[in-house]
DNA sequence: TATACGATGCACT
DNA sequence: GTGCATCGTATAG
């Protein structure tokens, strides 16, 4: 069930986990556009990143990892490379890629992707409701989650690995993205912290 | 089209 | 006991 993922270019052009240990902020721009390649539940997915949020180790309030070390933010004070995903809501789940080196605290949340391998498998775990266009398919952290078939069990999963790997998209240039403030929250709602490119998989308003 | 709100569970205090 | 880094539906306009 892997051929796909057999040949896929892993070690000559995925992201390395260092590539994550950077600067939060740096990291959720340069995801915009990225391809992420994912294994779940015996299917291979392959998504555009397109809606990213920055969560910082210093002057935001909104971020997990703010006050202290927690049972739940522990991973984001692991190395960066990792997936950090918790449940919100009761019944959704937030992917995080954890950044920047251990003992930091900080993650980029993803928002938004655009499908591009594996539609039929992200409709069908997507089935409660009727998803009408395949931009809808993850768009939205909850949606996110759900189509790409990550479950509480990601938590700590390697996000530079031959099951779960990122490639960049240079041809992404700065004036394609678009700088805004984060959705929903209350604390450090006014950072400019949020990023998106033009793409009907964005989420909030069309 | 726009806004309101209920569902639902667990980490955290 | 409180409050979410949300989503989908219902209701009103």
């Amino acid at each position: 069930m892997n051929h796909l993922l057999d040949q896929l270019p892993f070690v000559e052009h995925a992201l390395p986990a260092a590539w994550f240990q950077r600067p939060t902020v740096d990291v959720a721009r340069e995801l915009l556009g990225a391809t992420m390649v994912l294994r779940a539940e015996d299917a291979v997915t392959v998504v555009r990143i397109v809606e990213t949020e920055a969560y910082l180790a210093e002057g935001d309030l909104a971020c997990h990892a703010a006050l202290r070390m927690t049972k739940r933010n522990a991973p984001m004070h692991e190395d960066g490379g990792i997936f950090y995903v918790y449940k919100i809501y009761g019944m959704h789940l937030c992917v995080n890629i954890v950044t920047e080196t251990a003992g930091r605290g900080c993650a980029v949340l993803l928002r938004a992707a655009e499908p591009i391998v594996g539609h039929d498998v992200m409709r069908s775990r997507r089935a409660n409701g009727v998803v009408r266009r395949d931009t809808d398919l993850l768009r939205g952290p909850g949606n996110l989650a759900r189509a790409l078939g990550v479950s509480i069990d990601d938590n700590y999963r390697s996000c530079a690995s031959p099951s779960a790997f990122f490639h960049h998209d240079a041809t992404v240039a700065a004036a394609d993205i678009i700088t805004t403030t984060r959705i929903g929250i209350t604390a450090s709602a006014d950072l400019p912290l949020r990023f998106c490119l033009r793409s009907p998989a964005v989420s909030g308003k069309r």
